[in-house]
DNA sequence: AGCAAGAGTGAGAACCATTGTCAACTTCGC
DNA sequence: GCGAAGTTGACAATGGTTCTCACTCTTGCT
């Protein structure tokens, strides 16, 4: 198997925007808001590449996804790199990162438990927080 | 608050149908999936109708939903009722019904920890099957 | 059985988040 | 400064799901 191409990343305008945008909040937020935001910010930046700046940052690792009940995909720069859940505000996004030792065991533990393999999770926690409450 | 109009349910072919469907299958769906099998099956039934129908299921509690990686909605018919989480095999969508009281204490505790109200969480396991590992 | 009321259905249009297209434009190594 | 190749943006295209609306059944009542 040859070495695939690495493929290089280039600094542009947009991608520092996008990032931007995203390490200055600690809700989660759609593409769409964030092409929103932007805009607003007077960094205008296509929305399709908006998309394609997430998926980039999804697939480095810098960035979560998560799907909200209607289908629609959020996101968040996420401090720790390292797998980790998360406790989301349904009202306003913010969030909170978890993790639970305890649960990754336990989901291993099921899956092999009835034979199957390639087990992943999919553990979100949702609420309404302090604040939304007042 | 005078009662709401319980809103009369009425029978007809094409529910028996879909509900038929779904029960005579042990794996996770989608709505086109199903719009095909009845198709095959011989019980033509609108797409429109297996969506709005699978919602009404859902809304009645017999019918669970999940969301697939790439957006979709899958259906199936569970055994009980009550809260219960899945492990499902991405590659033929066969499923086993899983329930853990420990889970589902940690995910409360973590939350009103956090000062979050209204906790729900998803809590889903994913792999391929013994029998898609063959 | 016969009937009327209104829930249910289907074909196709409409939605809408997301992805693909492609010519024009930047970035970066040399 | 140059040029190869990664990027961008406007717009078309996808694809699952929902909406519309005229027509068809199920149901309750006689």
């Amino acid at each position: 198997m040859s070495t695939p191409h690495p493929a290089p990343v280039r600094m542009t305008r947009q991608r520092a925007a996008v990032a931007d945008a995203l390490q200055g909040s600690e809700e989660f937020r759609s593409a769409q808001q964030l092409h929103e935001v932007l805009r607003q910010r007077g960094d205008t930046v296509g929305l399709a590449t908006v998309y394609r700046t997430l998926q980039t940052l999804v697939d480095g690792g810098d960035v979560d996804v998560l799907r909200t009940d209607d289908g629609e995909s959020i996101y968040r720069w996420c401090a720790r790199r390292e797998h980790h859940h998360h406790l989301v505000c349904r009202a306003c996004g913010s969030t909170v990162e978890i993790d639970g030792p305890t649960v990754e065991a336990w989901a291993q533990m099921v899956g092999t438990e009835h034979g199957f393999a390639d087990i992943e999770h999919t553990i979100e926690l949702w609420g309404i927080c302090a604040d939304c409450r007042r």
